[in-house]
DNA sequence: TTTTAATATTGCAATATTACGATATCAATG
DNA sequence: CATTGATATCGTAATATTGCAATATTAAAA
């Protein structure tokens, strides 16, 4: 049906691919990418880097908000993207977590 | 439109993306969650075990096991499913490489 | 060789995602 | 206050994903 079943799975589950399903898009990762290079990062820098329209960049950049990887400062009538270090670490070090955890044992 | 525009983008931030996309649906965390606390998996387990039809629990599996994640064996009747460890490593890898690279260094 | 059990595949229906043009918003500038 | 520039939001079309019933396949057991 094209509707997960959320409620089927624990918290843990939803919210770990819930982060792998938001950097699960090459857009978002090549923006990652290309706002990491650079010391300030406005979106429309991202529109000619990226190609894709304006409307389509910004609600990639809203998804990665949602999950708390980016954060944007209003800065006169453009917007300063930045990643949120810490929270990138500890998304990281629970997607780590979850592949140490998860080990085979099996026939 | 739905269609990821994969040509715009590098064959990394496309193949990053794809193992990130494959690990983003709860399923599939219950799934190699599930795999890595049992000696022995069958399919059928599975479904009891997340309460998705045969039929999803089949698709979710071949979806793992185009990246790689999973192997199966036959075991007469049945099928032995198995993280596949080694590919497993080199996910992480690739995935921290991704994390340990991409740094702020913005606004 | 028929039956049985386990898994895969096919064919939908429902929902989600992606992309973009058109607009709206909002702050600086004239 | 009107204009301009940058970004966000809305509406919508195209495509993708999810889930399942029905069916196919395949290997062991009867």
């Amino acid at each position: 049906m094209g509707v997960t079943k959320t409620q089927m799975f624990t918290e843990e589950q939803n919210d770990l691919a819930q982060f792998f399903k938001v950097l699960g898009h090459p857009a978002r990762v090549a923006i990652l990418q290309y706002i990491s290079k650079q010391n300030t990062c406005i979106c429309n820098d991202l529109v000619e880097e990226i190609g894709l329209a304006q409307a389509t960049i910004s609600q990639h950049l809203k998804e990665l908000k949602s999950i708390g990887l980016l954060k944007g400062e209003v800065e006169g009538k453009s917007m300063c993207y930045c990643i949120n270090v810490e929270r990138w670490s500890i998304i990281q070090n629970q997607l780590n977590t979850f592949f140490n955890t998860t080990k085979s044992n099996c026939c």
